[in-house]
DNA sequence: CACTTATGATCCATACATAGATCATAAAAT
DNA sequence: ATTTTATGATCTATGTATGGATCATAAGTG
């Protein structure tokens, strides 16, 4: 066997997604919609559906975006986070901070 | 040239992403991490790195989670979100919801 | 009860995301 | 100024996420 990467991911991720996973599926059954219907909106597999649900880390960010929306789960909107409100600035902040990042290659020159 | 599948998604998920990818970005400055140290923090490369800053949708949520959590960006941290106080029941919710969806079939036998 | 449909799980083939390298430019340091 | 380092962009090879099918079971329906 041609060893398969395994990524490891911090508790915070793995809680982070599965949160979403769990919002999206309650969502969904509330509204009462089908997985294959949700899966067909969004334009991805029924497999694929299952996996975000599940919580599966390795999906793309896009695919589960796109079911939260469509399944009605607000993750970014103004209402639901206080995220949005830090961000109306964030472009003008990053244009503020300086273009590269250089690390002290020689140490402090500390004299005593 | 295969034909490459082209995958569409809604604006509000580009929006979602990008917001977040800015938020990565202008910590990571913040902190005067360099993209090499936060690539290799989280376990990836840093040309995926680049990616997840320009909100690239189709990255790995897990990836992108990964990174915002090195950087100190709160996702979903209970004090950055007011989402982590409606997740508490989620599970109970889940458990109480039917387990599969029905369609109707028949259309409602409305006689008049 | 019988019947239908949804869900979960598993397998395979392939398109594609990712790692890794390289190069050019820009920004910071000296 | 020179030198060093960070960033951005681009390319290739390969591991793997995804689509699509199938099957078994569970869960509604009538």
């Amino acid at each position: 066997m041609p060893t398969s990467k395994v990524r490891t991911y911090s508790l915070i991720s793995h809680e982070a997604v599965h949160l979403i996973s769990n919002l999206i599926k309650v969502a969904r059954k509330e509204r009462q919609y089908t997985a294959q219907e949700v899966a067909e909106r969004a334009g991805i597999s029924r497999g694929l559906l299952q996996r975000i649900e599940k919580g599966d880390l390795k999906c793309s960010i896009g695919a589960v975006f796109e079911v939260a929306a469509i399944v009605g789960v607000k993750l970014f909107d103004a209402e639901a986070t206080t995220l949005m409100k830090h961000i109306l600035h964030i472009e003008e902040k990053l244009a503020l901070l300086p273009k590269s990042v250089h690390k002290r290659t020689k140490v402090v020159d500390d004299d005593f």
